[in-house]
DNA sequence: CTGAAGACCTGCCTGC
DNA sequence: TGCAGGCAGGTCTTCA
């Protein structure tokens, strides 16, 4: 399920069991995810220099100047077992370590996808050349927004989850967000005012880094490398409430659709 | 061009 | 108990 928080949350737990390991070999279980893996049989003898992210994409560093890049798609996890720990149910690709440990991929929808670049391909990948700035970084704000959604008539909801607008926007947080700025989800997102984009940056950033803090959200199936659930699905405010009270007026939490997904807000103090 | 909807694949929950 | 139907995190492609 991951959105921008857990893919924060993977990687930081990745990163002290993955760089400065060597990889002996790699098993893959399927020739493809959502798209035919990369050649990882050309992992071997390689060493993990760091693990980065960028977007929703985990980006594992090699010593070759390579990067194997990974999308979780929606199921997709990331486990470092002891290697002799049998192949759990939908493991994919397994990255033998050179410490008799190794990196597990599990997806049971097998929406994610996985990619291996070139040293300098990144900019210019179409993965990643379009996308928009990190929510959390210093070029996203309110100005950034609005700049962004002049002219728009699609809803503030669709705008603030399209990747060319701002990375790592999913459902859930676009939910959350919305509800802690009050602007209603089916707003154009040309017609709110400047003063309330600014508000709604500043949410998404909020919400995002209270997400990380927390560990990322469990709503499924969601868990860290090691296997420990996220706790911000207790901080949901408006996301899977349909029908319960809002925690500020009362009122009951509604649910449409747009475009094909669920959104979840409160009607008396969204406008 | 913009925006909406469909496709990808599996598991889980609900209701009959 | 069994089964059909609806629903789910993301992104890319297609269609109007």
């Amino acid at each position: 399920m991951p959105e921008l928080p857990e893919v924060e949350v993977v990687r930081t737990g990745l990163e002290p069991c993955l760089v400065g390991r060597r990889i002996e070999s790699v098993t893959c279980h399927r020739t493809g995810l959502r798209y035919p893996l990369p050649d990882m049989a050309s992992l071997h003898g390689c060493l993990i220099t760091a693990v980065r992210r960028r977007s929703k994409y985990l980006l594992i560093e090699l010593s070759d100047e390579r990067v194997l890049v990974w999308h979780l798609g929606m199921t997709g996890q990331f486990h470092v077992l002891h290697k002799d720990v049998p192949a759990g149910k939908h493991e994919h690709v397994r990255i033998n370590l050179d410490n008799d440990t190794s990196l597990r991929y599990r997806d049971a929808r097998r929406f994610g996808y996985a990619g291996l670049l070139a040293a300098g391909e990144q900019a210019t990948h179409p993965w990643f050349a379009a996308l928009g700035p990190e929510p959390l970084g210093d070029a996203f704000d309110g100005a950034c927004l609005s700049s962004r959604c002049r002219g728009r008539k699609a809803p503030i909801k669709t705008v603030i989850m399209d990747a060319h607008v701002v990375v790592g926007v999913g459902n859930i947080y676009a939910a959350e967000s919305l509800f802690r700025a009050g602007i209603h989800p089916a707003r154009a997102a040309g017609a709110v005012s400047a003063a309330r984009l600014e508000r709604l940056a500043t949410c998404i950033r909020a919400v995002l880094g209270e997400a990380i803090c927390a560990g990322g959200s469990t709503i499924s199936d969601f868990v860290r490398a090691d296997g420990r659930p996220g706790y911000f699905a207790h901080a949901f405010q408006v996301y899977g409430r349909t029908g319960l009270p809002c925690f500020v007026c009362g009122g009951a939490i509604k649910r449409i659709q747009q475009s094909g997904r669920s959104s979840f807000y409160c009607s008396h103090c969204q406008h």
